[in-house]
DNA sequence: TGATAAATGGAACCTTGTTCCGTATATGGT
DNA sequence: ACCATATACGGAACAAGGTTCCATTTATCA
């Protein structure tokens, strides 16, 4: 039960730097494909956009869905990561809309996904905690931040904006991208619009 | 846009007897393979098992999609269908459980159709609709002579009940029918339970 | 009982995930 | 700088599954 080597928390280290290059270009590739076709995308797509052979991914993600996750996993960190960005540059308000709109550019890139949630592979297991854990907070971040110069109302759960934007985004399919970022763009309204008009109207 | 046949509206007919006899075989066959492996199984197990070879599957149903969507209908009907004997040979209580044990099972063979459902193929963009408009009724009639006869609580929309016994029974997944059924009879017992002791309890 | 349209079966093909292994190369010690 | 060698690479080869094709068989009907 005891293992030799003391420093293997870290999931990766002394990674041959050809490696370490490969296993980004690797993610990158598979980013952009996944986001042009959707995850359903072959193997041998993404290795020959990588410029690397099937082998070379196959040596650092043993099957395609563990590729699937690092690469979900990676965009919800970037998306993620936006939120600090975007509320240093920008007033809260403005942040918060800004930040959801990159949320529904990654909702968008996602076709295929919640078929793979659903299909009861270990690799995917993990990744609606993965997502809550990660956006909940930035977003409740946010919207605090904007409900407190009364920008917007406080009354909605962080957590029921980002299921609902997931809806809205995936309900609309194939066609418009267009489509879906306009029925965010309404429900950004109405965060704003429930700030604004709640001192003349009554509690509905 | 006028179409020179008039008599299309049933989707076959004029099928040589052995055709006929075919197409039985395979979606008795598919219920069987899909109910034991799940709906990912092989075509050719499906044919083999069916005796007849892929063409032949393949001529009827163009597709995979299609055959597991044509199952899917079949055993929609065959549940629903069965309400009505159920209710004439039973009391509304009686019949009631009954049922919802059966639709139970149903639901118990759909491994993997979940998935599928999210999959975006066509031939299961209709699914959803079918599995409401011939259930929602069935069920509702069943609550609705339970509950005149005061067996079971009136508020409970039959919708909710049948997805939540779709939602018990996938979550526990791999191991469990025998778990998801006794989550199941709890439901039921709540049911009645609702009924027994309105005239007790207060509000809630 | 033929003539003929309908239906059959299963080999063959294509795509896709995954494995294997001979070859190439980064790296650390000298 | 150079070599020894553990690491990593590429891509051919394999397996599995969906789908197509067509030579052969069979139901049907006059």
């Amino acid at each position: 039960m005891t293992r030799g080597e003391d420093g293997d928390s870290l999931p990766e280290r002394n990674l041959r730097a050809d490696a370490q290059r490969n296993e980004d270009a690797v993610l990158e590739a598979a980013r952009q494909v996944f986001a042009e076709t959707g995850v359903d995308a072959p193997v041998r797509d993404i290795a020959a956009r990588a410029g690397v052979g099937v082998g070379t991914l196959y040596r650092r993600f043993p099957n395609r869905s563990d590729l699937v996750a690092a690469v979900f996993r990676r965009e919800v960190d970037a998306c993620a990561a936006e939120a600090a960005r975007l509320s240093a540059e920008h007033p809260p308000a403005e942040a918060l809309v800004r930040w959801l709109r990159r949320y529904t550019r990654f909702i968008a890139t996602k076709r295929g996904l919640a078929a793979a949630l659903h299909s009861g592979d270990p690799a995917f297991e993990a990744l609606p905690a993965y997502f809550r854990a990660n956006f909940e907070p930035v977003l409740t971040g946010l919207m605090q931040a904007a409900a407190a110069e009364g920008e917007i109302r406080g009354d909605v759960a962080p957590y029921d904006l980002l299921r609902a934007i997931g809806n809205l985004s995936s309900a609309t399919g194939a066609d418009g991208a267009a489509h879906a970022g306009s029925m965010v763009d309404l429900l950004i309204d109405g965060l704003r619009l429930g700030a604004a008009s709640r001192a003349k109207m009554p509690d509905r």
